[in-house]
DNA sequence: CCAACAATTCGGTCGTGGCCGAAACGCTGA
DNA sequence: TCAGCGTTTCGGCCACGACCGAATTGTTGG
């Protein structure tokens, strides 16, 4: 009987998450968008009323953060701390007995490219990685990315500026395990500014209503040209 | 309506997270030691029958594996990525709104030193990562941690063998955001192999249903001389 | 000012699941 | 072989909470 106030509080917050309306809600939120209460029920597959029982609920655990403009309330995660957390759960139930997995179209688009709450996910960003490591770019292992000389460099002229802190050769960008290839990609700061760039490059677009991403025709010869993607790497590894 | 699927997986596992005795039961197993049914029991506040019950149930969920031992039954974290993940609950648990932190003397002790899965948390390792970082034997950033050439030197002296992956100058070392202090610790394979040859010395011990580590006088010696932790790093800065 | 829409509050129903008592099982040591 | 202990199974009770229908509040546009 050490602990009970830590583990009750523990399930009061993790409670809130294991509800399968609500954890599709924060799924849905994951995409990093903030997204308004009706379409939050429709992710959740609830009615308006029940959604605002639990949005309620979600926020006053801070669980989410609400802001106001008009007749709408935008939803968001509330830190990248509750991110972090609830891709730590979706990496657990990945890897846990079989369960349901239903591949369906939609699925598969998110597979291939996606957002995940601040930087890209999926094959796309997989192989983006790989390349990197592949260039001596950046290093990875236990979880944390170095980026080298080289790699400065690069990011630079890819019209990324990393301030002093990578001139000190300190770590600025962490791996995140992709939940649905079970494989590394980038995230941290670098990973970021990553998609923050490719946006604004108009090589990916946001899909709407889903954390798809969109690769353009530039994003195509972009990601194979400057980053030096091979040409299968649609393909799984 | 996108990813019920996917929500319905992260909410199996999460509801069973998020149940009172069951966070208990396994905020009693980040200690990183295998407990009987009993002792969970205990820990969690209930009597042992509904104990059988929720263990079966995480384990049938792969949250928790089990090792068959006579007539007792040792329970422990089904990996590292559970661990994790439960990690990241705390935290976030921890910096939700001001929750009920009744802290008591046993609390205490755990805040000054415990174990956390399998590196030390607490105080005493705030205050070695923050001595670490002072004489530049490890740079921490975004997470992630580095080892440097002088450090490699440092943990070899003191018994620690680290591979050629540090040689390499890779990251091997990665924070973890302490529970209780908020402020980081090192985790990661070098967390892993630091308690390791702290117990092996003798400088800490584990006490008894609990996860907290009992600091000895040779300990005290050690960390203050060999680590160089300042003489009043059991006080909070 | 009213119609339309987004979101919330209220009230009531219903199912899921946690909990314990009692009893059974299995292992160990005398 | 039996007593004792740790653990599990069964059965029944009870409460919490998710859900929806109906009605209300608040905001925008005509």
């Amino acid at each position: 009987m050490s602990n009970i106030a830590s583990g009750n509080t523990i399930a009061q917050v993790t409670s809130l998450i294991g509800d399968a309306a609500r954890a599709n809600m924060l799924a849905a939120l994951m995409g990093g968008q903030a997204l308004t209460a009706g379409e939050l029920a429709r992710h959740a597959g609830v009615t308006a009323q029940t959604t605002s029982g639990h949005l309620g609920k979600l926020a006053e655990a801070q669980l989410i953060a609400v802001e106001k403009q008009g007749r709408h309330r935008y939803y968001r995660l509330a830190s990248p701390d509750v991110a972090h957390a609830i891709h730590a759960l979706m990496t657990v139930a990945a890897s846990g007995p079989k369960r349901h997995h239903p591949i369906g179209p939609r699925d598969e688009a998110l597979r291939l490219a996606r957002t995940c709450y601040d930087h890209m996910a999926g094959r796309l960003a997989i192989a983006v990685a790989d390349a990197l490591v592949d260039k001596g770019y950046v290093l990875l292992a236990d979880g944390a990315g170095l980026v080298t000389g080289e790699g400065q460099r690069f990011f630079c002229d890819f019209g990324i500026d990393l301030d002093e802190a990578v001139r000190s050769k300190r770590p600025l960008c962490r791996t995140c395990l992709d939940w649905s290839e079970r494989r590394p990609h980038l995230a941290g700061r670098l990973g970021s500014v990553l998609l923050e760039r490719a946006l604004a490059l108009g090589w990916v677009g946001r899909a709407v209503e889903s954390r798809a991403l969109r690769i353009t025709r530039a994003g195509e010869a972009g990601f194979t040209g400057t980053f030096g993607l091979p040409s299968d790497w649609r393909a799984l590894k």
